[in-house]
RNA sequence: GGCCCCGUCGUCUAGUGGUUAGGACACAGCCCUUUCAAGGCUGCGACGCGGGUUCGAGUCCCGUCGGGGUCACCA
């Protein structure tokens, strides 16, 4: 049998770390064992779908140097790759099981699903997933209604039994077939979930070993039962344990930078972020002093790496550590290289330069003025006041001036960068005219109850670590979304997050005042 | 809450019945040094808890506690 492993991002936003993990051990199993490794995007939801994201995973893919032997961009003998390019696929499979009575049309809204939820609740009845309530219907009377609006359902097995599937790293984790609902398969929209077109896709790009993150494992069952109700061979499920943020939740953006591109942007060197990654789970080859040779390359883990042996505690992603791993590697590189990629950090990009030279020139007066003008779109920001920097790590420190506006609790301004970073990220647009009018527009009233003053000085510190500066809304747009997100997280770092009582009082002031704006509005 | 996964220093990990429980990051001290880094040396620091099994348990079993994930016409 040969090896065909693969990743399946979504289009959805920025290219993920937990991307670049999975795919680094998909490739690495797949070049281990002479087989493939491919890319498949999923992007069957067209509600969360963002342009530009299929073309920043390539590229942050690439970045790391994780190249796939199929995909959409590339072609291959099982393409297209992209499932939207797929649906008719899909909607035949979902056909064959309606015929073979595995599945049935299902024709509850999803009003009339909540609806029933929420009586459920009410009577302190269990209502979790589908109730079922289609399946009496009868198979005839179905197929006439096929053309009115309706989803496509899997018939879940209903005895006392269980569902066992084989898990590499775990071994047999069983379900009691009671936990399984009748789970959709094919949208009213026409286009498949994630159950069907990933199990049917896996399928036909012969892929051997499924290796995703832990998360899938509740669906683990339902993808199984979907293989053999194809009378399919099960491909291996390995779930990998999820990375996590300091506080061992699964890692997200608000607690650490999770973008591939951030880490690309803010400096660090490929080859030591996939250094790092492998360090997940695995720590490296092993030393003749019992240790862990921690410093290696894809070569080393293509020739010593065991997906067997991974350790399965959720391991934190520890920025200090990928800080040093990045530093060895900076340190290696001869002089010649070194240079290089410094002139490819700063100014590989011509069009980022010119970008910025509107926003300088006129607040210089000579060449040399220009890094004192300049420097924050090179350089990454402290956000602690220059006096406190040299400080014991658990000291407490004075903040750069301006991050919080004056009479305002730290954990307050955490919130509200919290509120600006989302408003952001949400952001497709991001001219400098744009940004202006979604900052301060009607939306941005919910971020807080700060002045405009303060809030913009707020952010214009958080991005730049100063208080003067080129026009906030320029210096954004320059400086693009990655950097602006990233630094943003940066400065909540070293403000105190709220505790949770706080937190839900911020949330409920919040929702207060996008209210309050919703009336003003409707009154006018 | 139901179901499921996980549990060695603060963090990443080595360890598969007998080890002074090893290495790395971080932290502290010392050395080197005009400064700051880097580098070298030293130190701090862990088997969540309780029962078994065994001559012997971090390693096996049970329980418990703790952490996490998941419960959508999102992936």
């Amino acid at each position: 049998m040969t090896v065909r492993t693969r990743i399946a991002p979504s289009p959805t936003g920025d290219p993920h770390v937990g991307t670049g993990y999975m795919g680094l051990v998909n490739m690495v199993l797949a070049r281990q064992h002479g087989g493939q490794f491919l890319l498949r995007i999923d992007d069957t939801d067209r509600t969360r779908y963002r342009a530009g994201s299929e073309q920043a995973v390539f590229d942050a893919l690439r970045w790391l140097g994780l190249e796939w032997d199929e995909g959409p961009d590339k072609g291959g003998p099982c393409g297209p790759y992209r499932q939207s390019e797929r649906t008719a696929i899909y909607l035949e499979h979902a056909l064959m099981l309606v015929k073979s009575g595995h599945a049935y049309r299902c024709f509850c809204t999803s009003d009339e699903l909540a609806a029933r939820r929420a009586e459920a609740l009410a009577e302190k009845r269990d209502f979790r997933g589908y109730d079922g309530r289609c399946r009496a219907l009868d198979p005839e009377d179905a197929e006439r209604r096929a053309g009115e609006p309706h989803v496509i359902r899997f018939k879940c097995p209903t005895d006392e039994g269980k569902t066992v599937i084989q898990d590499l790293l775990r071994g047999p984790i069983e379900t009691p077939n009671a936990e399984l609902d009748d789970k959709v398969l094919l949208k009213s929209d026409g286009f498949p979930t994630y159950h069907l077109a990933s199990v049917v896709d896996d399928h036909l790009f012969r892929i051997s070993h499924i290796i995703r993150a832990e998360e899938w494992i509740p669906s683990g069952p339902l993808h199984q039962l979907l293989f053999e109700a194809y009378g399919w061979d099960v491909p291996v499920f390995c779930h990998m344990p999820l990375i996590r943020n300091a506080d061992k939740s699964k890692i997200s953006k608000r607690k650490n930078p999770t973008s591939l591109l951030y880490y690309r942007d803010a400096g660090y060197l490929p080859q030591a972020l996939l250094n790092f990654l492998g360090l997940l789970g695995w720590g490296g080859p092993k030393t003749a002093d019992g240790g862990n040779q921690e410093i290696f390359s894809v070569d080393d883990m293509l020739q010593h790496f065991k997906l067997e042996t991974l350790s399965l505690g959720g391991p934190v992603f520890d920025l200090a550590k990928l800080r040093h791993v990045n530093a060895h590697y900076l340190r290696e590189l001869q002089p010649q290289a070194f240079a290089q990629q410094v002139r490819d950090y700063l100014v590989g990009d011509p069009a980022y330069l010119e970008a910025l030279v509107p926003l300088v020139s006129p607040r210089m007066e000579t060449l040399g003025q220009f890094l004192h003008v300049a420097d924050f779109f090179f350089s990454d920001v402290d956000h602690v006041h220059p006096d406190d920097r040299k400080l014991k790590p658990g000291s407490v420190k004075r903040l750069v001036e301006g991050l919080v506006p004056a009479g305002v609790e730290p954990e307050d301004a955490w919130f509200t960068l919290s509120q600006l970073s989302g408003a952001l990220e949400r952001l497709d647009a991001w001219t400098a005219a744009e940004l202006e009018q979604a900052l301060r527009g009607p939306g941005a009233v919910a971020l807080s109850d700060w002045k405009p003053r303060d809030l913009f000085m707020a952010l214009r510190v958080a991005i730049s670590g100063r208080k003067e500066t080129p026009g906030l809304f320029e210096c954004l747009e320059v400086l693009g979304k990655s950097r602006v997100l990233g630094r943003l997280a940066d400065a909540m770092r070293v403000l105190p997050a709220p505790g949770k009582k706080r937190l839900k009082k911020l949330e409920k002031a919040r929702d207060a005042r996008i209210a309050g704006a919703a009336t003003e509005a409707s009154d006018a």
